[in-house]
DNA sequence: CATAGATCCTGTATGC
DNA sequence: TGCATACAGGATCTAT
């Protein structure tokens, strides 16, 4: 479940579920789901079993789960399991008697004998690692893969202020900006639309061209729309999207732009356009969010 | 250097 | 029914 929300939801599910419980034994099934962990399947494992998990963590779209040190000192920690969902990854914690996902790609069986962990994942974009951990330069610790990944919106540490220099100070069109993840995280697809929609802005706007207040306002929708989204538990237009009990969000019902071709706008009635946007779609307003001068989004 | 585009996968929906 | 195409919430690598 891609964006911030729904990882949030997964983080607090994880954290809930599996913080304190110890690995007994870990079951790569698709190699390419730990693609990242250079070692293989075989050094992933083993660095994971024997080892409790203190706790999950989230910047993003990535999320980690704390690794303790046994054999040394228990509050120690040294390494994470870090994991992207990517498009269509899931962190799922159920019953052993479970039947096997159709993707099952990872399991990790507990001492406790309780409910396990799986990875499933359709697509394989997303990934497990274990990583070592490094500074954050904030006096924090993030395991090094996730190093490059700008804090997103909702961090209490968020930078509003470098945050809109850093926006005006690039031409690219403001919504690939926003789903640029060194320069915040955690926005996706949805919520880059929703939070332009919101803020009245077209996506294709070159960041350059938009008042400091101007990209502070959208900040705060990002921040809002995000906030409102995680209230609800997510957004989810299927089984695809889920949190760690298979249950789906409901934030779908409040999108106002997002996968809503042909539907009134809710501020102006006019109908939601969509245009290509790196291999994917935007969803907009035409009256609402004006396009930038000699640039017409393409429809299709 | 910054930026745009292609690419990695598998499944579902739609149209002919 | 079969087959082809378009599309899906992401990140990363490559080319320009």
């Amino acid at each position: 479940m891609p964006e911030l929300p729904e990882v949030e939801v997964v983080r607090r599910g994880l954290d809930t579920w599996v913080r304190g419980r110890t690995v007994c034994d870990v079951e790569v099934r698709h190699p390419r789901s730990i693609r990242r962990h250079e070692a293989g399947a075989a050094d992933f494992a083993g660095r994971i079993v024997g080892r409790t998990f203190t706790g999950a963590s989230r910047r993003g779209k990535y999320l980690w789960l704390r690794l303790g040190e046994p054999d040394e000192c228990p509050e120690q920690e040294l390494a994470a399991l870090v994991g992207h969902l990517g498009m269509s990854g899931q962190l799922l914690v159920e019953s052993s008697d479970a039947p096997d996902e159709p993707h099952l790609r990872v399991r990790f069986r507990f001492e406790d004998e309780g409910p396990e962990l799986r990875f499933v994942d359709q697509r394989t974009f997303g990934g497990l690692a274990v990583a070592d951990m490094v500074d954050d330069g904030a006096g924090g610790q993030v395991p090094w893969p996730v190093a490059h990944i700008a804090r997103d919106p909702l961090d209490p540490l968020f930078d509003d202020a470098a945050f809109v220099r850093r926006v005006r100070a690039t031409d690219a069109g403001i919504k690939r900006v926003l789903l640029d993840q060194t320069v915040v995280s955690g926005i996706g697809n949805i919520y880059a639309d929703e939070a332009l929609w919101r803020a009245r802005i077209h996506g294709e706007r070159p960041a350059s061209r938009l008042s400091t207040a101007g990209v502070r306002d959208l900040l705060d929708h990002a921040r809002a729309v995000m906030a409102a989204a995680l209230a609800e538990g997510g957004t989810s237009f299927d089984a695809l999207y889920v949190n760690v009990n298979g249950q789906s969000g409901y934030f779908d019902r409040r999108l106002a732009a997002y996968g809503q071709e042909g539907l009134p706008c809710p501020r102006c009635g006019r109908p939601i356009r969509r245009s290509a946007f790196m291999n994917r779609s935007s969803y907009f307003c035409g009256t609402c969010q004006r396009a930038p001068r000699g640039r017409p989004a393409p429809e299709r």
